[in-house]
DNA sequence: GTCTATAACCTGATAGAC
DNA sequence: GTCTATCAGGTTATAGAC
């Protein structure tokens, strides 16, 4: 018991980094569990299987996402100047910041991988138990740009998580530069897709 | 000789398919054969090894879609109407239409993966063949709306092919309605996403 | 809760007959 | 060019001692 928390606290660290850089179907329960520092019998002890190890650990970042996310819109929408760019700002930043607040950094890189994924299950996991979140926004962003319909606002949200996710990959041209620190190029980077967004939100 | 290139692009398409379905890593050889009706021992004869199946399988889809967008940039530039949706245009028509000029639906859903892919070897293969394609792109927008710095010129394109990729993976909440036909649905997301982008660009 | 040992199986790659 | 057979090594998962 004294140990329990640790050991599954180590695996699932592991785990989102080896996902993030090699993938699912590539990353084994050895690598994962020799780079934890654990025994090999220890995942299917805490988890049951792989797969279940997987979605605890999607289950656990998105939690913390979806739960900065709703806050931050609840704060927006709370402000009597509410405009497009904060609600927009209250989706974007979470994600962005993912990494610094919660050391978080490999999920990222892990959710750009399940878009790709063809992966019924993990689509409907997502989609159940995150989709009410894309609704929020959706209705929030319905009342400070009322006009689209309901196809055009989630084609729009679509672009958006689009553009952020393949940002945070860092697979893009951009790199950060070399004098500027990871929280500049960051800040940058949020008011850049900010303000990208929704000049799209408004054509 | 005769069966070569038959057998050879047998096992590319099923390469494709089920790399776009399950990833890389969770493909075996044994899959790919089994699925394209070919020997296990095809693959080695005529690619040498997994990896450079991928390579091959990456290089042939790439080329088209560079050839498609470089020659309908050229297309956009010498029209003396040229504006920056027709611009974007030449960027985003060719990779929405992949599916269908070239069969190559599963393609998109590959490519997506390959931002997520934290691969060093993958990563330089792509920006070394065609990274040209994006600084042609790049010189173009720069023509037709002039004043961005280089940096916020390629973050912004990262943003294009990030929203591009995301939607052309179809995991997002936009579906196709039932009574619309895939060509309807890829004029109206072609025309959406173009409009959406050069707001965006604009901004 | 943690460990070793092992079962049962799948992997990429290749040698060699045809 | 295509096949079978096989190698060496990796995989998940689990049984059972501690």
């Amino acid at each position: 018991m004294t140990q329990a928390f640790s050991t599954k606290h180590r695996i699932l660290g592991a785990a989102e980094e080896l996902f993030a850089r090699h993938g699912f179907g590539s990353t084994s329960l050895r690598q994962i569990t020799s780079h934890a520092d654990v025994n090999i019998a220890a995942v299917n002890y805490h988890f049951g299987s792989k797969e279940n190890l997987v979605e605890e650990l999607f289950r656990r970042r998105m939690d913390q996402m979806s739960t900065d996310r709703r806050n931050a819109l609840q704060k927006a929408l709370s402000d009597k100047d509410v405009t497009l760019e904060s609600v927009l700002r209250a989706y974007i930043e979470p994600a962005l910041q993912m990494g610094r607040k919660h050391n978080g950094g490999h999920f990222v890189r892990i959710l750009a991988r399940a878009y790709a994924e063809q992966n019924d299950r993990l689509r409907k996991f997502l989609s159940e138990n995150y989709g009410s979140v894309q609704r929020d926004f959706a209705k929030a962003i319905d009342q400070v740009r009322p006009g689209l319909s309901k196809e055009q606002m989630y084609l729009r949200l679509d672009f958006v998580a689009g553009a952020l996710t393949y940002t945070l990959s860092e697979f893009g041209m951009v790199k950060r530069a070399a004098g500027v620190s990871e929280a500049q190029h960051l800040d940058k980077l949020t008011d850049t897709l900010i303000s990208f967004c929704s000049a799209g939100f408004k054509s």
